[in-house]
DNA sequence: GCCAACGTTGGC
DNA sequence: GCCAACGTTGGC
């Protein structure tokens, strides 16, 4: 099975990639997702061993700050299951989960990001779902290509 | 802080 | 099953 490649995206005031160097191991699961498309990402196609971006929404500037690698495959959420969090959702039961997660492991901290104004100025890399009018995706693909551009933005800077 | 674009909810 | 109302996301 070939290795695939993935984008999360995170704001940097509620769970940076500084806070997932500091995670035991570097690892972290990566809980709270509540969209369905991202939820079967998360369940059916993230796949260990998948490599993915660290992205930061809402934070200036936005951008990928990071790689990760998927460490533990999908696996229910339990903050579903629990009323003091805000993830908390009730329709859900420990033999009937709705939402997944993944664990993630630290790879590499970019020592600049690259930023969505960089991937916006990239001609190759307009057709990224991150950069999709309307996407709102927190979990979304990323292709071989874009994967290897970015690599090389960063190399680059 | 604003607001467009979405996704979800719930009444019918 | 439709769709209006509402809440959220996320760029600007």
């Amino acid at each position: 099975m070939a290795k695939k490649y993935w984008l999360v995206k995170s704001e940097p005031e509620v769970f940076s990639i500084e806070d997932l160097k500091k995670s035991k191991n570097q690892t972290a699961y990566w809980d709270g997702v509540r969209n369905y498309q991202a939820r079967n990402y998360l369940r059916d196609e993230i796949k260990k061993g998948d490599g993915v971006f660290f992205y930061y929404s809402n934070s200036d500037p936005m951008g990928i700050f990071g790689i990760c690698e998927v460490v533990k495959e999908g696996y229910p959420d339990h903050t579903q299951f629990d009323p003091d969090s805000n993830h908390y959702f009730p329709s859900a039961s420990p033999d009937k989960p709705i939402w997944f997660m993944v664990d993630i492991k630290l790879v590499k901290i970019f020592k600049k990001p690259v930023t969505l104004t960089d991937i916006k100025n990239n001609p190759k890399l307009r057709d990224m779902k991150l950069i999709q009018k309307g996407n709102r995706l927190s979990v979304m693909p990323v292709t071989n290509g874009e994967w290897g551009e970015i690599i090389r933005m960063e190399n680059n800077f």
